[in-house]
DNA sequence: GCCGTTTTCGGCCCGACTGTTTTCAGTCG
């Protein structure tokens, strides 16, 4: 095998583009980008189903597209994947990645003004010889200069769970060498930042010359463009910068701490020393010359008068103060959670059956799922019909006969119109556990206006829940715009919980805004708005978040017990 | 390019929004 299935769908996924990009038959473009879901999504063995010649039978791949797996699958290579690849410049790739840019204006501004790299658009938009292409404008050619500067913003930023990702990747092989004594990811992946810069990697050694050998060479590498004796920066193949220091054992607590950070954290650590007489610095804490002994960061700590602070809290936001008067919270862990909710099936636009996603659930050790599908709005994501609803319910009540010590719970992620009504009336609402009150459409209104429908929806007596409030979208969507003091007064006067979405895209609630939700009453609910039994594991994000945001367990909603959610609810 | 037939070609999800137009195309979710 050359190309496992998800591969296999990346190369479908891309001449999908590339078609587009030539201006195609739209409806040929989608047959490649189905054909690539419908792999993504694929459960049974695909060499299993090509020996068996069923490729054939899965609803989307004809003659055309079979023969196209099978040689992906086979060789690793298309031919005519590659001739279409090489008709396209990098460049004109790159230029889809603007907001407010499709393929159809690329293609104009490829081939009408030549322009085959964002920096030369860039000029061409400068000069003012995009707004007077057909179809194009004044306005779009400051959109596109908008999107350009949106773009570069977020340059060498990343992911915390594709940073983490990759972070452990490298971890693990140092972990394992022999000249390793301690070692940790440390940096914004330690804090548990939502977006993460670069990789800092720190390993305590007596011989540190081999441990850089391993980590310049390591396969995820593609430059290196540093390496000395303790310090060694490399480039990865992702594009993400990561470093690697060694220090004595000694030193690791000291470094830890430092290459942990935040800045702003060790700037008020180091002078908090300095007021006691001390000289806090990644090589140790010192009174005059004499070095304090530190076997681990809580001794750190413990010297200067404080309690541990966990890394997340490590952002000069008050944790200096709670820790020298031992107010600490304690931060809420995944162990605490006893189930999970919002959750999407195949009743909409989910990948998994209700039962598939439950026993999921099981095996992780969850007592209950919340499910929530779209509701009717939500048209392109398959939303239910008051009738879908009735058959939903009715497959629920059977699988919670069937299912020992597990609940499922009836939910809904109801739209909030534009108006700040609800996508069902109180009848329906009324026939649900819980409802999830959230935007899909209608971004682009006023702060006040936003502001006001959302506030409305929630006064609705069935609402429970506010899903991803701001709706923002890490590194590619800004937040709609939301005064969030005034959503988070009014959850709090109407007793609704607000929920951190624990997509990785999404982390929404922000952290820095749950400290606030919390000391007004609001319970956060940590759902990871999954689409398939895979998804169900974001929750590890949004339960980072939470402690991000000094959230105890019993801020979370659902560290409940089903039969406590149901009192919390019906009061 | 796929599907499903009234078996060999017509339909394929759709609504909102924006900006360009003067009735619509492109993008997005």
């Amino acid at each position: 095998m050359k190309l496992d299935k998800l591969q296999i769908a990346r190369v479908l996924e891309e001449i999908g583009v590339i078609l587009e990009l030539k201006g195609e038959n739209a409806f040929k473009v989608r047959a490649y980008t189905n054909a690539a879901r419908v792999l993504e999504q694929l459960e049974d063995d695909l060499d299993g189903l090509i020996k068996s010649g069923e490729l054939l039978k899965l609803k989307g791949i004809g003659k055309n597209l079979a023969d196209h797996i099978v040689e992906l699958h086979s060789t690793g290579r298309l031919k005519e994947y590659q001739k279409l690849r090489k008709s396209i410049p990098d460049g004109v790739f790159e230029m889809l990645n603007i907001q407010g840019l499709g393929p159809k204006k690329v293609r104009v501004l490829w081939e009408d003004l030549g322009v085959d790299k964002i920096e030369l658009l860039e000029l061409r938009c400068r000069q003012g010889k995009v707004a007077i292409l057909p179809g194009f404008g004044q306005k779009i050619q400051d959109k596109i200069l908008q999107g350009i500067q949106f773009l570069r913003n977020f340059q060498g930023q990343f992911l915390f769970c594709d940073a983490q990702a990759v972070a452990l990747a490298l971890l693990d092989e140092i972990e394992r060498h022999k000249n390793t004594i301690r070692c940790e990811v440390a940096g914004s992946i330690r804090r548990r930042k939502e977006i993460v810069g670069d990789i800092d990697i720190l390993v305590s050694s007596k011989n540190s010359e081999p441990l850089m050998e391993l980590f310049t060479k390591h396969p995820l590498v593609k430059a290196v463009t540093a390496k000395g004796s303790t310090k060694a920066s490399v480039v990865l193949k992702t594009g993400m910068n990561a470093d690697l220091r060694v220090v004595t054992d000694d030193e690791f607590p000291f470094a830890l701490h430092y290459f942990t950070g935040s800045k702003e954290h060790n700037v008020a650590m180091r002078a908090r020393a300095k007021k006691q007489g001390l000289k806090l610095s990644e090589y140790g804490l010192f009174k005059d010359a004499t070095p304090t002994k530190c076997k681990t960061e809580s001794d750190i700590f413990k010297a200067l008068g404080l309690a541990y602070i966990e890394p997340e809290m490590r952002e000069d936001m008050g944790e200096m103060d709670a820790a020298s008067e031992d107010k600490l919270p304690k931060l809420v862990e995944l162990e605490d959670i006893q189930g999970i909710m919002h959750i999407h099936s195949s009743y909409s636009d989910g990948t998994a059956t209700i039962e598939e996603m439950a026993h999921t659930a099981k095996t992780m050790g969850m007592k209950y799922l919340g499910m929530a599908d779209h509701s009717q709005a939500v048209t392109y994501a398959g939303g239910l019909t008051p009738e879908d609803v009735k058959r939903q319910h009715e497959e629920i009540d059977q699988l919670n006969k069937k299912m020992k010590g597990f609940r499922i719970l009836k939910g809904i992620e109801c739209d909030i119109l534009k108006d700040g009504k609800l996508d069902y009336p109180d009848s329906i609402l009324k026939t649900f556990d819980f409802v999830i009150a959230a935007i899909h459409s209608n971004f682009n209104m006023t702060e006040a206006e936003m502001t006001k429908r959302i506030c409305k929806a929630m006064e609705n007596p069935y609402v429970t829940m506010l899903a991803h409030p701001t709706g923002r979208l890490l590194l590619s969507r800004e937040p709609y715009k939301i005064d969030m003091h005034e959503v988070i007064s009014s959850a709090a006067k109407n007793g609704v919980s607000i929920e951190i979405n624990s997509n990785p895209h999404r982390l929404d609630l922000d952290w820095r805004l749950c400290k606030l939700a919390k000391e007004k009453g609001v319970r956060m609910s940590i759902n990871p708005d999954s689409h398939s039994p895979d998804g169900l594991g974001d929750i590890v994000y949004g339960v980072g978040i939470a402690r991000k945001g000094w959230l105890e367990k019993d801020d979370v909603l659902n560290t409940m017990t089903v039969d406590q959610l149901r009192k919390y609810w019906k009061k």
